[in-house]
DNA sequence: GACAGGTTGGAAAGCGCTTTCCACACGCTA
DNA sequence: TAGCGTGTGGAAAGCGCTTTCCAACCTGTC
C-alpha cells in the first residue's frame, strides 16, 4: 500500500545534477544556480511529483515550520476568534498551527508546551488567562525559558506577567469606563459576577469596574466568584438572585458569564432589562445575535490573535506589550434601573 | 542565546549505555532491557532534561505525532464544536492537532492537505462541506489518495463522497422530520434560506426538506440561495422579505443562516414567532441563548468530531459510513402560523 | 559437558534533508 | 602571463533518532 515516496536524490539523479543542486533549487537558498540546472531540477521535481519530506527539513534546520496555540476551549467564541487571528497570519507566512487545548488545567498548559518543545515549534502564542497559583506558574516559566532558550518564540495574551511578547487588553480601564457609563444611567447598587478568584484577567476587571465606581462615589459592588464560563455565569447569577441584594445592574466580568446570567435572570422570571441590567466584557461575536444586545466592552478579538502572530514571527525578539483598548458599547440590556432590582 | 539541546547520544553516554540501549529505554520498544540499565537510563534522562526531537523521530519511523484537521472557519460555532471532539480524542492519544483553515475556498483545501502530506502526518479530518465542483474535487480526490498511499488515514465529517471514513448526519431524515413538525404546527406556505447551490450538505438538507412537505401534501417552498453564513443567512432573509411571498414559516439550512435571519427579521420589525416562524439544523451551542429560542435539527457536533478522529486513530482502515441521526428540537422560534406571513 | 534456544547489549546503517567545504572555471587587473 | 576574486557545482558531513544485525551470555536439556 504505502508508496515509495520521491525523495530528492531521485529527483538529483534524474535530474543529472547533486544532491546540494537540487536542495538549492528546490527551497530557498541564497546561493545561486545557473537557469538550465535550475529549469531541469524543477521541471523533474513537478514530474516526479517530489514533495519536500517537514520532518527531515526540520531535522536538517533545527526548526520546524509549526506555531503553537494554546486555548482553553477552542468550542468558546473568545478563543475561537483569536484563534482565527492567529491562523490566517501563520498561514500567510507558510507556517502550520498546531492547536493545544487546555480545558483550562494549566498543568496542561505546560505538558502541550513541553510537547511544542518536542516538536521545535517555531513559536507560540498562549491565549489562556493565568493561573496565579505559584507553583504551576513556575513550572510554566521554566518551560517558556526552555522553549525561548531553544529558539522558539513565545506570546501571550492576556497575561503580563509571562515575561514574553504581550497583546493585553485594558482590562482595568474598559471595566472602570463600563462602571462610570452605567452609573450614568443611574445605577446605585451593583453585582459583579467575579470570575475565578485567581484568574488575573478577572480580579483586574473587577478592580477596574470598582475604580470605576469609586469614582463616582457609588458604594463597593456585591461579588459574587464563579467559574469563567458560560455555567459558571449560569450558577453565580443563581446565587446572586438568592443572595436578594436588591441590585439593579449585574457586570459579569466576562460575555459568556453575562450569558449564562441571562439564561438564569429568565429562569427566574426576571427581565432583561426591566427589572435588572446586565453587561459583560469582550463583546464576543455571538453577541450580535443575542436579543436583548448585551452592553459590553468591546475588544477586537481577531485582531488581538493577528497581532499576537506578527509578535513572534514578524517582529525581532523582545517582551514588548502591545496594549488594546476596551470600547464601551451600551446596548439594551441596560437601560436605566428599576424600582426594585433583584429581589 | 540558543543553548545546546540534550541528545540521546548525551544521556546514553552519560548513563554509560549504547544509544541503541537509551534508544529502547526512552521510548517505546518490544525488546527488553534489564532492570538496572533501564533505571540509569531513565535517571540520567530526567537528570539532564533530555527532551527527544519529534522531527527526529518522525524521519526514523517514517510517521508524525501530527492529526490534522480542516475547518472552513474556526469561529464558526460549528466547526469550533466538531474541533472540540476531534483535539479531545487526539490528545488523549498523545497526538497533536494540526488547524487549516480554508475560508470556504477548495482549493486552499487541497493545498492545506499537501502541507500536511510533507508533514507526514499520520491522520487528517476533513470537516468542511464539500463543493461539488468538478476539477477541484478531482485533485482534492487525488490529494486524499496520495495521502493514503503514503500510509495516512482521512476521515471526513458530513460529506458522503470522498472515498474515505465519514461520519454522515442524517441531513436528509432529519430536515424531513423537521419539515413534517412544522406542517404539523399548521404551516402551509414555507421559504427555505438554501445555501449556496454547490454544496452537497445543504442540497441535501433541501431536499429532505421538500420530501417533508410532500408527504404531508404541502406545496413545494420559495427557495432562496446564499451563503452559508451568518451574513448569508442575514442577506437571503432580507431578498426574501422583499420577494413578499407570504409564507409563515422560513427554514434555514443551518443555523449560523437562521441566526443571521432571525437579525433580518428584527430589522425589519417583524416578530419571530408572532410573525413568522423560523427554524434552523444543527444545534450549535450558541442556540442556548438565543431568546426566543431556535427551533433546529439537533446533531452531536462534538461527539461527531469525535468520532471521526477515532476512525482515523483507533480503527483499521476501510471507507466506513457512521451515520448520526438528528433530532427535531422545537422551541420558541416556532408556533402555529400567523394570519400574514412575511409580507 | 555440549548444544539449542532465548535474552540482552552494542555497532552501525539508515531516514531525507541542509550546508560547509572544496574544486574548478571564468573574467579581470597588473 | 601570472595572480586573484567571483560565480557555480559537487562531495560529504552532519541533524537526532530508530532498527537491523550480530555477538555475547544465560539458561536448560539430553
Amino acid at each position: 500500500m504505502t508508496s515509495r515516496q520521491v525523495t530528492l536524490v531521485e529527483v538529483a539523479k534524474q535530474a543529472g545534477v547533486s544532491l546540494a543542486t537540487a536542495s538549492r533549487v528546490l527551497n530557498g537558498s541564497t546561493r545561486q544556480v545557473s537557469d538550465e540546472l535550475r529549469e531541469r531540477v524543477v521541471g523533474t521535481a513537478r514530474r516526479l511529483g517530489y514533495l519536500p519530506n517537514a520532518s527531515a527539513q526540520a531535522l536538517a534546520r533545527n526548526s520546524s515550520a509549526l506555531v503553537g496555540l494554546l486555548v482553553h476551549d477552542i468550542a468558546d467564541p473568545y478563543f475561537s476568534s483569536i484563534a482565527a487571528g492567529v491562523t490566517r497570519v501563520a498561514e500567510e507566512a507558510g507556517l502550520v498551527v498546531v492547536l493545544g487545548t487546555t480545558g483550562r488545567d494549566p498543568g496542561r498548559e505546560v505538558d502541550l508546551l513541553h510537547t511544542l518543545r518536542a516538536h521545535r515549534a517555531r513559536a507560540v502564542v498562549i491565549a489562556g488567562s493565568r493561573t496565579t497559583d505559584r507553583a504551576t506558574a513556575a513550572r510554566l516559566a521554566d518551560e517558556i525559558a526552555a522553549f525561548t532558550a531553544q529558539g522558539g518564540r513565545v506570546a501571550a495574551v492576556s497575561q503580563a506577567k509571562l515575561g514574553v511578547d504581550t497583546v493585553v487588553p485594558g482590562n482595568r480601564t474598559g471595566a472602570r469606563a463600563l462602571a462610570v457609563a452605567l452609573a450614568d444611567l443611574g445605577h446605585q447598587r451593583f453585582a459583579v459576577l467575579a470570575g475565578p478568584q485567581d484568574l488575573v484577567v478577572a480580579k483586574d476587571r473587577l478592580a477596574g469596574f470598582r475604580a470605576g465606581l469609586a469614582e463616582r462615589d457609588l458604594p463597593d459592588p456585591v461579588v459574587v466568584h464563579g467559574d469563567f464560563t458560560r455555567d459558571g455565569g449560569y450558577t453565580a447569577a443563581q446565587r446572586l438572585i438568592a443572595a436578594d441584594t436588591g441590585a439593579t445592574c449585574v457586570f459579569a466580568v466576562n460575555d459568556v458569564m453575562a450569558m449564562g446570567a441571562m439564561a438564569a435572570l429568565r429562569d427566574h422570571g426576571l427581565r432583561v432589562p426591566e427589572d435588572v441590567s446586565i453587561a459583560g466584557f469582550d463583546d464576543i461575536p455571538t453577541l450580535r445575535d443575542l436579543a436583548p444586545g448585551l452592553s459590553t466592552v468591546r475588544l477586537p478579538l481577531e485582531d488581538m490573535g493577528e497581532r499576537a502572530a506578527r509578535l513572534v514571527l514578524e517582529d525581532a525578539p523582545g517582551a514588548r506589550t502591545v496594549r488594546v483598548t476596551g470600547e464601551v458599547v451600551l446596548r439594551a440590556s441596560t437601560s436605566s434601573p428599576s424600582a426594585t432590582g433583584l429581589r
